[in-house]
DNA sequence: CGGACAAGCTGA
DNA sequence: CAGCTTGTCCGG
């Protein structure tokens, strides 16, 4: 990193480290012995003396004016190579962003395994003749993304592209403008989208596995949404692919989000952002610079014909298996896989050992797993996870929806149907699959098998009517997941919805393949009950939380009290009748940019600032409680 | 976090 | 009061 030798500050050089400490949030400052300075840079991995033991530690900065009249102790040593220096300034906005810990990013922006040398850069790769054979992957062409990347200027892009559509081309077009850093929603399609680059010759550096490429540069780094980290020296542009998905946002506090993150990235380094959807959010609809889309005649050619059944015009007798499910079975044309969406029934466990189902030992309902806890859904009541018959400790889920299903479709369809679950046990070969939506997250799987003719939604009410303000979104994106499976229009496969809704914006979206119709519907919708991303939401956990919302009120004056949670469907009814309070944000004049703090469930609590800036500062100037206290900020689900 | 050190408890 | 536990403080 250093050039030349002007040893500054009097040849007595410190270095500026944020030690790998839990609990510990400081910044010291440490000698740098001489045969240490060689390999040292910002963002460099370190060990330094801690007290009494030494401890891991990234490099903030180096050189730096070591602090008057303090003997500094030496570094215990240069472990290797860390995040770019960029990435550190990325990481403390995101621990403000998020109300989280520095060092949670830096550990994710850092190789799992000590890097101390680095290969040579791969930046450079032999451009195709036109027209021979440079569409590999592509199928029908790269359509009018290439030049719209080419051209973009620095800023947010939304490409709202079909959802059959491959994205080969475009970060192809990306990585021509220089460096380009992809994130993909999961580790599966990082993987194939880093063999479809190569297989155009281009040099790709998959993290974290490549990491070390990756930091000695390549042409193209790419990765699951952690990649959004990752090194990418010289890094041209950035490319969040399917930027909808909610595989992008991290669980774990702080609840980053990759789109977020990458635009924040790319406009500190100057460059275009993209963000990839064929379902843009209304969040990132409103976040974007600019929202690009491919005509709608391409666009549409990239949804799959849509079949929809009004399951009020079925026999009611029939269920979920009307009729016309019945003939879709017979018949033929590809095999059929039906989604059976289990979330929100009730979950039912038995006792691996005895068969006995689980049951709350103060009521006898039927009780759910909660964490390693057995609650009761009706009186709240908990106990460990034992089995009350027999003392085993070995619990099962009880698939009944995906079972019965199964049984149900075998007799309708005649054939044998496969149950496909999350798990990795390989894909059933059946002409009929039923599962959870995780049928659909096995594209790859099924692709290898025989052709799939139709996706049925078997219950397309419960993705439409869940009882959080994403379900919309959601289920378009469920569709879109559909669609790409079948190939969209044109490859003769189609998606079937049972539904009692058939006039609902999403199917009219999908069925139109125009994704706008919905984010039109949605926006009033959201602005209406303030929620994002007209609002910037975060939940408040844990045993600290109630000491937190104390701290909130206690960082400015209570100004208002009684103000309702509007339309929020947290844990439903439970927000009725619980004390709110009302705290004006930092640097915002009382009543306008309210920040409101407002009790969602038993120890739980939702504040809302107007905006994501004002939220943050809030939850900075109002400290950490001494306990434990979980905050996620943009919860995704809520 | 984890060690150092101090204050508090116990038993003979 | 030695020997041990529990609590608080602090790191360059």
């Amino acid at each position: 990193m250093r050039d030349g030798p002007p040893a500054p500050f009097g040849g007595a050089e410190a270095v500026r480290v944020l030690p790998d400490v839990a609990g510990f949030e400081r910044e010291l400052d440490y000698a740098v012995p001489e045969t240490m300075a060689g390999g040292l840079r910002a963002g460099s991995v370190v060990r330094v003396p801690l007290q009494a033991r030494r401890a891991r530690a990234w490099v903030l900065a180096y050189p730096v004016r070591p602090p008057e009249g303090m003997a500094l102790r030496p570094l215990a040593g240069v472990l290797g190579w860390g995040p770019e220096a960029s990435v550190l300034d990325l990481a403390g906005w995101a621990g403000w962003r998020w109300a989280g810990r520095r060092r949670s990013v830096l550990t994710t922006a850092t190789s799992a395994t000590l890097v101390k040398a680095l290969p040579s850069p791969r930046l450079e790769w032999r451009s195709r003749p036109p027209g021979a054979a440079s569409h590999v992957a592509g199928g029908d062409g790269d359509g009018p993304w290439p030049s719209v990347v080419a051209e973009a200027l620095a800023g947010t892009h939304l490409l709202r592209c079909a959802p059959a559509e491959g994205a080969t081309g475009l970060v192809e077009a990306a990585a021509r403008r220089g460096p380009v850093l992809v994130v993909a929603p999961s580790t599966g399609r990082a993987e194939a989208g880093a063999a479809a680059l190569r297989a155009r010759g281009i040099p790709v550096a998959l993290v974290p596995g490549d990491w070390p490429q990756a930091r000695a540069g390549s042409a193209v780094v790419i990765g699951a949404r952690a990649a959004v980290w990752a090194p990418c020296p010289g890094m041209a542009s950035v490319v969040v692919l399917d930027a909808h998905d909610e595989a992008h946002h991290q669980e774990q506090a702080p609840t980053w989000d990759a789109p977020t993150v990458a635009a924040r990235r790319a406009a500190d380094a100057g460059v275009p952002c993209f963000w990839v959807s064929a379902c843009p959010t209304l969040e990132l609809l409103v976040a974007a610079d600019e929202v690009h889309t491919g005509g709608a005649v391409r666009e549409r050619s990239g949804w799959a014909p849509l079949d929809v059944v009004d399951l009020r015009l079925e026999d009611p007798r029939s269920g979920l298996f009307p009729q016309a499910l019945v003939e879709r079975l017979h018949r033929g044309g590809g095999r059929v896989v039906c989604v059976l969406n289990r979330k929100g029934r009730a979950q039912l466990l038995d006792c691996a050992a005895c068969r006995e189902v689980a049951r709350c030992e103060q009521c006898s309902s039927a009780v759910a797993l909660d964490g390693d806890l057995l609650v009761c859904r009706r009186c709240g009541t908990s106990r460990p996870q034992v089995c009350a018959s027999c003392g085993s400790t070995a619990l099962r889920l009880l698939k009944v929806g995906i079972s019965r299903a199964r049984e149900q479709l075998e007799a309708l369809a005649g054939s044998d149907v496969g149950e496909v679950s999350a798990g990795s046990g390989p894909l059933p070969d059946a002409p009929v699959l039923v599962g959870t939506e995780a049928v659909l997250h096995r594209a790859g799987e099924l692709a290898r098998g025989a052709r799939v003719g139709a996706v049925v939604f078997l219950d397309f009410d419960q993705e439409l009517l869940a009882p959080r303000y994403r379900a919309g979104e959601q289920a378009l994106a469920l569709l879109a997941r559909a669609s790409r499976l079948l190939g969209g229009r044109g490859h003769g496969g189609r998606i079937v919805v049972q539904t009692r809704m058939p006039e609902h914006p999403v199917i009219m979206a999908a069925a139109s393949g125009d994704p706008a119709r919905l984010a039109a519907w949605e926006e009033p919708l959201r602005r209406d009950l303030r929620l994002p991303p007209f609002s910037a939401l975060a939940l408040l956990s844990g045993p600290g939380a109630a000491e937190l919302v104390e701290r909130l009120g206690a960082s400015g004056a209570v100004a208002a009290a009684g103000l309702p949670a509007v339309g929020l469907p947290v844990a439903a009814g439970q927000a009725a009748g619980l004390p709110v309070a009302g705290v004006p944000g930092p640097g915002l004049p009382a009543g306008a940019g309210m920040v409101e703090v407002v009790a969602a469930a038993p120890g739980t609590w939702l504040v809302r600032a107007p905006d994501h800036a004002a939220l943050a500062d809030a939850l900075a100037a109002a400290g950490r409680p001494a306990q434990r206290v979980r905050v996620e900020v943009g919860p995704p689900r809520l």
